[in-house]
DNA sequence: GCTCTATAGTTCGAGACGAACTATACAAGA
DNA sequence: TCTTGTATAGTTCGTCTCGAACTATAGAGC
């Protein structure tokens, strides 16, 4: 079954953790529900959408398979061996330490002025916060009526919660440190 | 003088920011400084201190010498070319929007419980905090008498302030929303 | 049919990462 | 003086990640 075995990475988990949610889907499905969930603490550029699903199928985590009309697209699944993956990585506790990037910061370390570099940053977060609240309600609608127990959808709910903190943190971190003069 | 161009990455500045604080450094004493100031908003993996600065060099934005005792080890200094490209990058105002990671947080997107997750995770930045305000005391010591105008620290000073101010919200994060049971 | 735009998919080279390993310095005890 | 231990310092290498640039298809409107 699997052809090569491979390495997964924390990428892979992301991609796989998105399948289980969205089924069977394509690479450009996959990238559309990235941006509105995992986009936020685990960032992944569109293009591992159409190479990692295929370094996954290689290795039997993946079923493939091919739309024939049109585009032609490529639909991937998770197998079993996928699924077991995913729950066993999900359930061990070990995790990387969180980390956070923020070129603005490296250029005030290097002696730029806060008050230019974090202009408009605080817009940038309410604009997301905005976004994120947007999602929740969408998903919130979703789940009505039937299958309380439709809690495949807990951990997204849990993660835009706290990006939506996150964001209302950072407004504030911004406000009182950089954009009123100390 | 240039032998050969590159292109000068986010990772690049990190490195000459640090040899515009240290003056002449070993890649070790680029490691040990980092790990008190830009590692907390740019990780940069260790090795990089050695692959990096030879790479800088050879573009002419570091000049390299060797030790001629010991462990010979190289020394790196920004350069003419260097300092200039480094202000040039500092002053403009456009920067690639922050991000964060957080592999845990992708486990209680799949599923994971996030009591279990985020246990010990305010430990973990409560040791942080407790790590930088230390390095802010030592940075504010080392500024006691002459030169008024030794603000090339200034910049290490707000971002330290920030990191910590950024642990401060992340355990009052992780309280109100995941130590405290809903 | 043509053209515009949004949607969808791909390639590729360079950079980033980290595990694993090697090497040097130096101090303390035998 | 030797040798052993430990902290410090440096390196290699293969794999993964990134993103710019590009190509291709679908559907709407003329």
């Amino acid at each position: 079954m699997k052809s090569k075995s491979i390495r997964l990475t924390t990428t892979s988990y992301a991609v796989m953790s998105l399948l289980e949610l969205l089924g069977e889907a394509t690479p450009y499905d996959l990238k559309q529900a990235l941006e509105q969930s995992i986009q936020n603490f685990w960032p992944v550029p569109h293009t591992t959408f159409y190479e990692e699903p295929a370094r996954l199928a290689q290795a039997g985590y993946l079923s493939q398979s091919q739309e024939s009309g049109g585009r032609r697209r490529k639909r991937y699944a998770l197998t079993d061996s996928g699924h077991e993956a995913l729950r066993e990585w999900a359930n061990s506790p070990a995790t990387t330490p969180s980390q956070f990037r923020d070129e603005g910061m490296l250029k005030v370390f290097a002696g730029a002025d806060p008050q230019v570099v974090y202009a408009g940053r605080g817009d940038w977060h309410r604009a997301k916060l905005a976004e994120l609240e947007g999602y929740l309600e969408n998903l919130r609608m979703r789940e009505l009526p039937e299958e309380p127990s439709e809690d495949r959808w807990r951990g997204a709910e849990a993660t835009l919660i706290a990006g939506i903190n996150y964001h209302h943190q950072m407004i504030d971190t911004i406000e009182r440190f950089i954009e009123r003069p100390s």
